[in-house]
DNA sequence: TCGCTACGGTCCGGTGCGTATTGGAATTAG
DNA sequence: CTAATTCCAATACGCACCGGACCGTAGCGA
């Protein structure tokens, strides 16, 4: 049977007012009960939707993360890692930043919950990242052997800043990481 | 005046009661109620001498890092690396990396508490990094000009880790991640 | 019409927080 | 010795949130 179909319109209320929460008042203010408050809506239509708080936020950031893929391909390695850390830095700065700061403090508390976010987000960026180095390797341009290790590189001071100091991810910052990145990737090999 | 003192087998209780709760049901599972219930002290007696479960957590954890911080002098950069990344992972795969999980999470949710805990744990273990490669500076084996980049790279992936997936901090990846800095840091400047 | 599912609203038991009170034990000042 | 002070365990409180259950109503397909 069918039955009543769901109103979209309780999807975008509940998805907008999880953007809004988050956005003024950080993890802490989120809150099942609150999103129901904030949205106009009942619990049991957000509990319909999300099994908890976790998936809530990650279909936040998951919508909000289609629109807007980063995949720089300016023909050179150092000016797309660049682009590519001066966008995702700035995202980091604003609401997408808060969003992934409560990511990370669910999956902290939840590894299924962590690895869950490991496959729908973590994985398809890190290929964004694998792509530009696959393309300035077939340039010639890269020589260091693990793909994998130089990702992490680009990724781990991210999360860290996010954790302790998101303020830390200026553009500045993100010239700074993409030069060493670079250096290493394009670096001689021994 | 001085009225009753503290009683010290108090502070050991509590102490105690967290490093078992954290490390048997890591950061859900501890709660102030929780680690009074485990030591057999009551609410007061926690709540007199940390105004938070932050606090709680942080203190435990300096306690643990005041007994072991590694700082290898081999003569070698790579070397001293991969001495302090092993170790520091080790740790992580334990008891302390539950705690170090417990504290992110607790930054993530309170900006104050993110500042202390880079003042109090971070620094220290920043500066640690510093040394090793101010030493090696020294004997002219780094040249990247920047130290701060570099003590990102060390522990950026290392938190990345932690919040994600923590059987990721092997002794090979200590390796890789040694390697890969001390790579950079004696790249040829350009 | 009947069966199903969604909706808002309301209530429930349970848990944790942070604070407060009570009655007693330990310590020091006078 | 006594009074003041601080600690202690135990217990209770109001508040917020969780996850779920139950209403009565609304929309949709067979």
């Amino acid at each position: 049977m069918t039955g009543r179909p769901r109103d979209p319109a309780v999807d975008d209320a509940i998805r907008q007012a999880t953007l809004e929460l988050v956005a003024d008042q950080g993890y802490r203010g989120v809150s099942m009960e609150g999103i129901a408050a904030r949205s106009g809506v009942s619990k049991q239509a957000v509990y319909r939707r999300y099994s908890s708080k976790g998936e809530v936020i990650l279909d936040a950031l998951a919508a909000y993360a289609r629109t807007r893929l980063p995949n720089p391909d300016t023909g050179d390695l150092r000016e797309d890692l660049l682009t590519l850390l001066e966008e995702t830095f700035a995202a980091q700065r604003g609401v997408p930043g808060a969003l992934n700061q409560a990511l990370a403090a669910e999956a902290l508390q939840d590894a299924d919950f962590a690895r869950r976010v490991t496959e729908t987000l973590i994985r398809s960026r890190r290929a964004a990242v694998g792509e530009i180095l696959d393309r300035a390797r077939s340039r010639g341009e890269v020589t260091y052997p693990d793909n994998d290790i130089l990702i992490d590189l680009v990724f781990g001071p991210m999360w860290y800043g996010l954790v302790f100091d998101a303020t830390k991810l200026t553009d500045a910052y993100a010239a700074e990481l993409a030069t060493a990145v670079t250096t290493l990737a394009t670096s001689p090999p021994n």
